[in-house]
DNA sequence: AACAGTTTTTTAAACGACCATTCAAGATTC
DNA sequence: GAATCTTGAATGGTCGTTTAAAAAACTGTT
C-alpha cells in the first residue's frame, strides 16, 4: 500500500513538472533534463517511472483528460435544464484548475503534435467526439433540427478558439470572466 | 535581374517543400535533410538562401500571412456592405488557396510555437490585431454598442477554431463548405 | 529496538544516434 | 574568367536511453 503510494506522488509530481516544463519551453524542444529539474529529480527516474519520453507526455494528456472529463461531469450533476447543461460544458472547460495559462499553452501544443502520434491522436479524437455528443444532445432540445449543426459548430470552435488564444497570453487568465464571456455567447447563440 | 529571379524561384519552392514537410513530419521533429529532400535540394543549400533553420521557418511563416492578407485585401475591394464585408474576412480564412490540411496544419504548429520565438510572436500579434479591427469595424455597423465585443469574440475565436479542426483533419478539406459554413455563423450571430 | 536481507528507488556516467551548421571544392551561369 | 549556386563531408554539440551501482525504504526476526 505504502510503496504504491510513492509511486502516485512521483507520478504526479513528475507530470505536474512536465506541464510546467512545457510551458516554458515548448514542447518540440523542452528535455527530459529540464523536466527532471523542474520536478527535483534525474532524467533517468522518469524513464524508470515512464518508460520513455513519449510514455512521460502520454501520461500527461491522460492526466488532464481526466481533469476535464471529472469537471464536466460535476458540473452535469448539478445542472437542469439543457441551457443549465449547455453552460456546464462550458464552464468545464473553463474550471478554475483547468483554465491556465500552463495547460492551455500544454494543450494546444498536444493538439499541434496529435497528428503525429497514434495514441495522442486517439485520445483527442475521444475527447473531442465526447464534448461534441454532449453539445448535440442539449442544442437538440432547444433548437429545431437544422439550426443544430452550424450552433454546435459554432459553439464547439469558440471553445476551442478561446483556448487557442489562451495558450498565447502573457498574464494570468481570469477563469471567472471567461466563463461569463462563454455564457453571452450561447445566449447569443440560443437567444 | 535573372540572378534575382533565381533566388526567388528557390525561396518559394523551399518554403513550399517546408510547408509539405512540417505537415508530413510536424515542426518539433523535421530536419533539414527532410526538407532539403521534399524540395529536391540539399541541406546546405537552404543554409546558403536562408541563413539558418529558423530563418527558413520566419520565412514560411511570413509567406503564409502575406499570402492571407492579400486574400483578404482582394475580398474587401469587391464587398459593399457590413455584412458582406464581415463573410469577406471568413472567406479570406477559408480561401480555396489557403483553407489546406498542410498550410491549416503548419499554422497551428506555428501558433503553437509562437510564444517561444519572439520574431515569430510578434508576426502572430500584427496578425491578430488586424483582423480582430475588421471584425469589430463592421459589427459596429450591424449591432448595438453592447452586443460588439461578445459578437467579434465568437466569430474570431470560431475562425480560429475551425482552423485548429482543420488541421487534425484525415481527409482533403472543403473550401466551399468552410465558407458556407462561415457564412451560417454568421448569420447566427447576427440575425 | 536493532539488525540483516530483500525490494524499490535514485542517479552519475557512458552510449549511441541524430542534427544544424560550416567549409572547401566543384558545377553552373553570366 | 568572375560571380553565383550547390553539395558531400566534416564538425561540434545535444539529447534520450541504458546500465550498474549506490541509497533508501521496507520486512520479518530476534
Amino acid at each position: 500500500m505504502s510503496r504504491k503510494r510513492i509511486r502516485d506522488i512521483r507520478n504526479e509530481e513528475l507530470i505536474e513538472a512536465t506541464i510546467v516544463a512545457v510551458h516554458k519551453r515548448g514542447y518540440g524542444v523542452v528535455t527530459m533534463a529540464e523536466i527532471a529539474r523542474e520536478a527535483g529529480a534525474s532524467a533517468a527516474s522518469i524513464n524508470y517511472y515512464f518508460g520513455s519520453k513519449e510514455g512521460l507526455m502520454e501520461a500527461t494528456m491522460l492526466h488532464l483528460l481526466g481533469k476535464l472529463r471529472r469537471a464536466m461531469s460535476e458540473g452535469y450533476a448539478t445542472a437542469r435544464t439543457p441551457r443549465e447543461r449547455l453552460y456546464a460544458v462550458m464552464d468545464a472547460n473553463f474550471a478554475d484548475g483547468l483554465f491556465t495559462v500552463p495547460q492551455c499553452s500544454i494543450w494546444m501544443q498536444f493538439w499541434a503534435n496529435a497528428p503525429y502520434s497514434t495514441r495522442l491522436s486517439r485520445l483527442h479524437r475521444i475527447n473531442r467526439a465526447r464534448v461534441r455528443s454532449h453539445f448535440l444532445a442539449e442544442l437538440r432540445a432547444l433548437l429545431p433540427a437544422d439550426r443544430v449543426e452550424t450552433a454546435r459548430q459554432a459553439l464547439q470552435c469558440y471553445m476551442d478558439g478561446v483556448w487557442l488564444q489562451a495558450a498565447q497570453s502573457e498574464e494570468a487568465l481570469d477563469p471567472d470572466e471567461a466563463r461569463a464571456a462563454a455564457h453571452r455567447v450561447v445566449d447569443l447563440v440560443i437567444p
